[in-house]
DNA sequence: AACATTATGTAATAATATAACATTTAGAAG
DNA sequence: CTTCTAAATGTTATATTATTACATAATGTT
């Protein structure tokens, strides 16, 4: 389970507009749209983007410098993302395939390193895309 | 076999210096180091990047804004790139498994979409910083 | 109440990346 | 060789993304 976490004012605000917005939303585009919310500054917004990726409720598409609500209730999902993404019409969304999570969790080389995190992009066309 | 690709002027003064970097560097650190050769301008680094990523020699590093030099000599790499990446030393590597690589590049769910290139970031501590 | 932690407000600035336009170079075609 | 075209370069300005620094306020713990 995922641990409960209020959220202060300006996270709660920022959180329900990418939410409600159902796609990636780039930090300056999410600045604009809070400004009559009285959140004024980027900072404020990125600080806001930073504690909600790190609780795990939005993640980063770091192709893109955009950030998604998390699609996902299962737990550690915010140290193991993957991601679709359409390349034409920049739909984007999260990978939630019980295979794929554990085959990269379980995942190790011949570095010695033992990963703690990974992120993934696919990238290619959607459905609708393809058909045009 | 990757196609031989004739680089040009600066698209080979920045790939000399990226490659014998040995690491990932950052777009403006290298325009830093080049402008003794006369590159001057952001956008005559950011288009010798371009290119080289098109055609595989170098790998843009997302979640740091950094671009390293292709360590693989196998084709597709471009379209299929892993990297483990340390959080402590910033240190990156760039991951050649084929099993890992067969495995994305088959992967398709449930979302009908065609999947035609990924990236895969990968994050933990070094041996060396695991061992501090 | 005292203290520590987290969140906020505000201004300035740093770091990353692209637009627009003019010119030059390198290949391909005739 | 000449013409045409595509790719690369040069230059200036600007857009976009993100952080530093410092002051204040709210929240949670002992
Ligand atoms: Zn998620
Ligand atoms: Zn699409
Ligand atoms: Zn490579
Ligand atoms: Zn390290």
């Amino acid at each position: 389970m995922q641990k409960e976490h209020n959220l202060s004012k300006n996270q709660k605000i920022i959180f329900d507009l990418i939410d409600k917005s159902g796609g990636p939303m780039k930090a300056y585009s999410i600045l604009f749209n809070v400004q009559k919310k009285g959140i004024k500054a980027p900072l404020q917004v990125y600080r806001a983007l930073d504690k909600l990726v790190e609780i795990g409720k939005i993640h980063k598409i770091e192709s893109r410098n955009a950030f998604i609500a998390c699609q996902n209730s299962s737990c550690q999902v915010s140290k193991a993302t993957a991601f679709s993404i359409c390349e034409s019409c920049e739909n984007v969304s999260e990978i939630s395939n019980l295979k794929l999570s554990k085959y990269l969790s379980n995942f190790s080389d011949n570095s010695g390193m033992k990963y703690s995190k990974y992120n993934l992009e696919f990238f290619g066309l959607c459905k609708k895309c393809k058909s045009k």
